[in-house]
DNA sequence: GTCTATACCGGGATAGAC
DNA sequence: GTCTATCCCGGTATAGAC
């Protein structure tokens, strides 16, 4: 009877141990010395492991970092997700750009990861940072569901490019206040915000 | 008498040859299969020559992929610049917008080739790419002059934001675009101009 | 001045020893 | 389940051929 596990996933204890070592290491490793420095040697030696061990766990170093990035990620959405869900959903897209810019600012080692992550399996052709067009979609319904609570219709396709539209400029208020930390994240989602108000 | 160059740039004419072969191949490379695929050995190959010739005109990778990165940036903006003077000051930010995405939407290739080399120097921490505040400076350069040739005036870190929110928009347009080409780019810069409209 | 061959080091992936 | 040995590939540096 080999250690099962006590959640439904089908790791060991002990599996489940050395991946969230590793997974930790990575996360710390990335935010602070940037992808490159994220190499399999340095992240068992960060996490106090053989390289064959960290391939043994995750098989690959693209899954360590899809691993790391998913973990943030689901921290991100999570707080998104119970932001969203205090508002009428006629506000629910504001709700969405504040708490994104609000969770990405307040964890800056948190954005790093994801920003590093994202734009090196962008570069690389590598499948951890979704689409384009899988990205927006729960915004692009969010948006959808605010305009139809608000009485009104609009088009499909306008509402996809709105999405798109407000992510993009997620994204950039990030990068940009990441290059400079002094940079007011807050006003500009305020901007955001405006901007999104009129347009809904 | 080894051949001095007809332009003032300090190269031969072999040089000036040899530069452009490589540099053609790396955006070839770059474009139809990614990031990845263009090592010093296939481009090398692609360019029919020596890993070291290449080496030889560039000193490093970073190099060479700077130069196609620059060569393709300044097709670009020639292009948006041409297109931004045709019209009267407090129409350029439109202007602006138009021509960005008209030109990268026009040259698929090109728009892979920055986004690709782009990512790539961001998430290696090069210096290929500039920092977010450089890259949308000239477009809040832009602004300023356009709202101040409306009479109006607006605050400087309202600017400075504003250009970040378009850059990021744009940047965004291109990649739903690059996902996937039968996006309706166009449309979306016609609602990235309205959106513009109304803020000025 | 132009180019090639070769060697070095570090990265990721695999096989197999313990 | 853990780790070492090994392999191949990528970028860089050097020596030297033409």
């Amino acid at each position: 009877m080999p250690a099962r596990a006590s959640e439904s996933d089908g790791l060991t204890r002990i599996e489940r141990e050395r991946r969230a070592q590793i997974i930790a290491a990575t996360i710390t490793l990335v935010a602070e010395r940037g992808y490159p420095a994220a190499s399999l040697s340095r992240i068992a030696q960060a996490a106090g492991v053989a390289k064959g061990t960290v391939v043994y766990h995750f098989t690959t170093k693209d899954a360590v970092l899809a691993a790391a990035y998913q973990q943030v990620l689901t921290s991100l959405v999570t707080h998104v997700a119970e932001q969203v869900e205090t508002v009428p959903i006629r506000h629910a897209p504001q709700a969405y750009v504040r708490a994104m810019l609000e969770h990405l600012t307040g964890h800056p080692d948190h954005a790093r990861t994801i920003v590093q992550v994202g734009l090196a399996s962008a570069a690389n052709g590598g499948r951890v940072r979704p689409p384009s067009q899988e990205r927006w979609a729960p915004l692009a319904t969010l948006l959808g569901e605010a305009v139809a609570a608000s009485g009104r219709t609009v088009n499909t396709d306008k509402l996809r490019t709105l999405a798109v539209l407000v992510g993009g400029m997620i994204d950039a208020v990030v990068a940009e206040f990441l290059d400079d930390p002094t940079y007011d994240a807050d006003a500009a989602a305020e901007q955001i915000v405006d901007l999104l108000t009129h347009e809904l």
